[in-house]
RNA sequence: GGGUCGAUGCCCGAGUGGUUAAUGGGGGCGGACUGUAAAUCCGCUGGCUACGCCUACGCUGGUUCAAAUCCAGCUCGGCCCA
């Protein structure tokens, strides 16, 4: 499928709408209306501050706003602090717990500070922020009622969830269905020309497109990237299936669960998380994913933490040494009571969930100190000298380095 | 508002008075193997600085030597009727 656009805001693009190849009418053709703008589009994209941590996944339409930018666009970066509160039913087989101001606020900051590295901060013109609480919280029932005469039950019942959920017998609340109205009327308050989303973003973005026709706006086109598949290779990556590579984390962590994605989703990855050419990579699946791996770490902490990384990893895992191991997240032994058994060392430094946790991982093998396994859970440490500077690490992936203070 | 059915551990789902953190499956974690993958096999899958102690089957009381299982009230849902 080629849509016409450059070649960089057409990789991995998923779905474009509406998309008529032959018009030249810009409200028919999103190249048309590229080609004949005299201003820089509008490039809305929204994501809801309902967690601290951003992933893998939500940084593909965050990318793309950045290819945007990089084209002279101006990316319109809206927070949804207003909606989050209701909870986008998107994907959703339950209500979203709601969350106060003060998490919101919090949300906000530290999403700024993941996006930070993917989008252009700087240059002036190339990205608005806003918040959807600007227009959403000032709306009274009448503005709402407008809203919802645009929309049939039955329109509703359509969308995915909804249905499924009606079949199942789960309960859908009524402000449920103010949220894909919401949404929409963001389009509306930030007239946006285009509106980037997953492509389970669809139904939202089309009702952003029926309210802007309402508001007297030309409509905006809908942009659809795929959604990327976590690193169990199945379910799509999220957080509470813990199969995501968050943007915060260490490069350690990153490397290592990426460079263990499945075969099937590699070329994905490549396609949807670089820039490469995807023609020359290499034939070996296993040095695909270390390729991946460096990749990625080095777009979040540039090409020396990445190649340090690879080779400390290596050297951890395979060969079971402790080579340079600066990058491995430090653990205070600081505030334990000497001695301490092994057993609550793992827990207090969050590497294992709980103490019984860490007691059968023991138990199952999995935890060594600089690569010596310990059998017994109630080993003792007599002080913090003793283990200064070692890593314990429990399975293949987690490590920690033990410092005194 | 009325009727009816239901609420079990991360999820699904057994259990319907009595040794037991509670069958089974999924998922997850770990081990072996391997390409640190997949497939396969095996183990684990409430908490506690722990040879013992503490919480658990929607909530609160009650019956009983004994309850997830019986009773009452409450809360929340599904479906049907209005």
């Amino acid at each position: 499928m080629t849509y016409s656009l450059p070649p960089a805001l057409e990789r991995g693009v998923s779905d474009l709408f509406p998309h008529l190849p032959e018009s030249d009418d810009p409200s028919e053709s999103l190249s048309a209306r590229l080609r004949q703008s005299t201003k820089p589009l509008r490039i809305k994209f929204g994501i809801d501050p309902t967690g601290s941590e951003v992933h893998l996944g939500h940084s593909i339409p965050i990318r793309k706003l950045r290819a945007f930018q990089d084209q002279g666009h101006t990316a319109v970066l809206i927070f949804g602090d207003f909606t989050a509160r209701i909870g986008d039913p998107t994907g959703k087989s339950e209500v979203r717990r709601q969350l106060s101001e003060a998490e919101i606020e919090n949300n906000v900051q530290t999403y700024i500070d993941q996006i930070r590295p993917i989008l252009d901060f700087d240059t002036p013109g190339r990205l608005e922020i806003r918040y959807n609480s600007e227009w959403l919280a000032n709306l009274n029932l009448s503005d709402t009622l407008q809203l919802l005469t645009t929309m049939t039950v039955g329109q509703m019942l359509a969308k995915e969830g909804f249905s499924e959920r009606h079949d199942r017998g789960v309960p859908i609340y009524l402000h449920e269905f103010l949220y894909p109205l919401m949404q929409g009327y963001d389009s509306v308050a930030v007239q946006a020309d285009v509106e980037i989303g997953g492509t389970d973003q669809k139904f939202n973005i089309a009702v952003g497109r029926d309210l802007q026709r309402v508001f007297g706006q030309s409509p905006q086109f809908g942009l659809l990237m795929p959604i990327l598949p976590g690193t169990d290779g199945v379910q799509k990556m999220s957080k509470s299936l813990n199969n995501y590579v968050g943007l915060a984390e260490n490069p350690v962590s990153v490397y290592s669960k990426l460079e263990k994605v499945p075969d099937t989703v590699i070329s994905q990855y490549f396609e949807l998380l670089t820039d490469l050419p995807l023609e020359n990579l290499p034939e070996n699946p296993r040095d695909r994913q270390k390729q991946l791996a460096l990749e990625i770490v080095k777009q979040m902490h540039g090409a020396d933490v990445a190649q340090t990384t690879q080779d400390s990893v290596i050297a951890m895992v395979r060969e079971g040494k402790t080579a340079d191991t600066s990058l491995v997240p430090e653990f205070s032994l600081k505030e334990l009571t000497f001695p301490v058994k092994i057993a609550y060392v793992l827990s207090a430094s969050g590497i294992c969930a709980s103490s019984s946790d860490a007691r059968r991982q023991i138990q199952g093998g999995a935890v060594r100190l600089d690569g010596q396994k310990i059998a017994d859970p109630d080993w003792t440490i007599a002080s913090a000298t003793e283990v200064e500077g070692r890593i314990l690490q429990v399975g293949k992936k987690r490590f920690i380095r033990l410092s005194a203070d």
